[in-house]
DNA sequence: ATAATATTTTTACACGTGTAAATTTTAATA
DNA sequence: TATTAAAATTTACACGTGTAAAAATATTAT
């Protein structure tokens, strides 16, 4: 067996018989040379496993093959839910995804887009964190880079919007709740730093008024992402001071109500809509969790497999354009109810 | 106002009177230069706000100021967290991290490791997925670059290993159990794909042989990565089946154990150590959830810190020795009881 | 078989930086 | 001030690939 080293393209191109320029278009999209090239080119692949310098390739190609993916916070497991499925397609599509967490801060958040510029990707798959992102910045970006906001929105900012429809999912959720009992009121942080927090509270206002019902906020205090620990100690405290108006919450989001759920049981109230139930208490998102907190969680889920699908699909619309088109059309999904234990 | 756009080191150098091959050595270690150069430099940084093209850094350098980081499965918190530490202790000694995740299968594994050696990182923190492993195609990687393994041993493969040691940990929580109230069953997956699983079977072993006690094991079914589900499924099964024969468990991880007290709750059985419990649950890892189970987790914690400081601290000591250090001494720490209301 | 077309090959230069060697400048020391 | 050591500059080549243009070849259609 002669397996000689191949340390780089023209050595393979000798090796193989094929020229190094078509070797290159081959390794920038193998279905763009003759398809007995490509068999000579696979075999011989096979022979010497041969693969490209990342480095070499990147330095002088205009459009990369890489995509960008930056997530608030990778430490939740939501994003972490949603980046994995996203990765995924990305590989599928042909693309190679370099995924960035902000780790819950604008500053890490600006600082993953600087470092992604170098990169130079083809495009960016942004989950903003919201009313925290520095704008301005993110909107630089825009401009030089196909970017496709997902999760949260940043208004006027990017070239697509795919998200869920917090109006339609919070506003069945409230429906449910007045339906089957006590009107609930919001439970919230006063800051909220998470994004879609703005939104849900519109929208859980606007639920209330068109049901007749006058909206009640509870909005503890808390400026970390340490959600279940601010939604415990808040919970704790409304529960020692006897502060809760009705026994309905609605949790702006799962970690929050996994924090309610504990402090509920810490004081012995019994959290359900059966028979001598203290409480009824829900959330939003369907976190990965919320099957298994006592009780089980109701609350509204996201299909993260179709918001995944149609923001990396939206994303390549604009690439394969050739930037050409500026906007494509936001696509809002609507949630769906879960019904569980707790409400 | 004159800035001038700056398009790469050449054009930097005419701006900021600076040779070119400083800079270069400027950019690759800002302390290399001399303190009146690194001034000018960084004055004129601010001014035209150049930075060095990645690609073109890398395509030459031998040894890149990337690391690369590999986990097990970035859905898992426990592995999002250290991970999280891990990375910003690489940006802080002045490296790029890598992150990777396995996504809980041995190709995904292997795929990473293939990917991150194109990318020609100077090291490699791998926490591997253990028992499911490929052994020889990682232990190949090791033979070209500074490996440090963390969380779980592969043996006889890398340059060190920092993890925590289970035999101390699970012996605590043994020993604690057993003075405490009735020995403790293991519970855990029959065939365990994550990390430390036989290890902790075995420590839990040990430790009840040498209390004078008879191990005793329950294997529920189950083969992915979704250990809430398994727990509870194999819990809820035990309960109806009446089949746990003591009161006192010990999960093999804090995910079963979420998913146990789940099942537990569902059927009505009270667990604690106080009076009227019906059950004592405890687990192993202090995940970031623990706290917020009903009721909190009984549990042994890891360091996240202190594992992350030390694994980043080898393999910067390999990478600097330039590789001619073989073996860094490994680090074992040991957990801490954490003593909550569950058992 | 011939012409038309598509693909590959040949040749050559570009990209932006690393880095080595010889030389010059600067700073530290005597 | 002269000497020495340290650092910066000059010069020049290397790295592995992208890519453009012209020539050669293979494929398909007529």
């Amino acid at each position: 067996m002669t397996t000689k080293t191949i340390k780089n393209m023209e050595e393979f191109a000798s090796a193989s018989g094929i020229s190094r320029p078509t070797l290159s278009k081959y390794f920038n999209d193998p279905l763009s040379v003759r398809e007995s090239t490509r068999a000579k080119i696979e075999v011989a692949l096979e022979q010497y496993d041969y693969r490209p310098n990342i480095y070499a390739i990147n330095q002088n190609r205009v459009k990369t093959k890489n995509i960008g993916l930056i997530v608030p916070n990778l430490t939740d497991p939501f994003f972490a839910g949603i980046a994995r499925i996203i990765e995924s397609i990305i590989l599928q599509k042909g693309y190679n995804p370099l995924l960035m967490s902000s780790h819950g801060g604008p500053n890490s958040e600006i600082e993953n887009i600087v470092n992604l510029k170098l990169l130079k990707p083809a495009g960016v798959l942004l989950a903003p964190l919201g009313r925290a992102s520095n704008n301005e910045s993110i909107a630089e970006l825009c401009e030089d880079l196909p970017t496709v906001l997902f999760d949260a929105n940043l208004e006027g900012i990017g070239h697509a919007f795919i998200g869920s429809d917090n109006n339609t999912s919070v506003a069945l959720m409230v429906e449910y709740l007045c339906r089957s009992g006590e009107p609930p009121i919001f439970f919230e942080m006063k800051n909220p730093i998470n994004p879609n927090a703005y939104k849900r509270r519109n929208a859980y206002e606007e639920a209330m008024e068109s049901l007749g019902h006058n909206p009640h906020f509870i909005q503890v205090e808390g400026d970390s992402w340490d959600f279940e620990k601010i939604g415990f100690d808040g919970a704790n405290q409304l529960i020692l001071n006897d502060d809760l108006p009705t026994n309905t919450i609605l949790c702006s989001n799962d970690r929050l109500g996994i924090g309610f759920l504990a402090a509920a049981f810490q004081n012995h109230l019994k959290v359900g809509h059966g028979a001598g139930c203290h409480l009824r208490v829900a959330g939003h998102d369907d976190h990965p969790f919320a099957k298994y907190t006592c009780p089980s969680l109701t609350t509204v889920s996201q299909d993260y497999e179709e918001i995944a699908e149609a923001s990396v699909n939206s994303l390549l619309e604009i690439i394969d354009s050739n930037y050409k088109v500026e906007r494509v059309a936001d696509k809002l999904f609507s949630g769906r109810l879960v019904l569980r234990d707790s409400a």
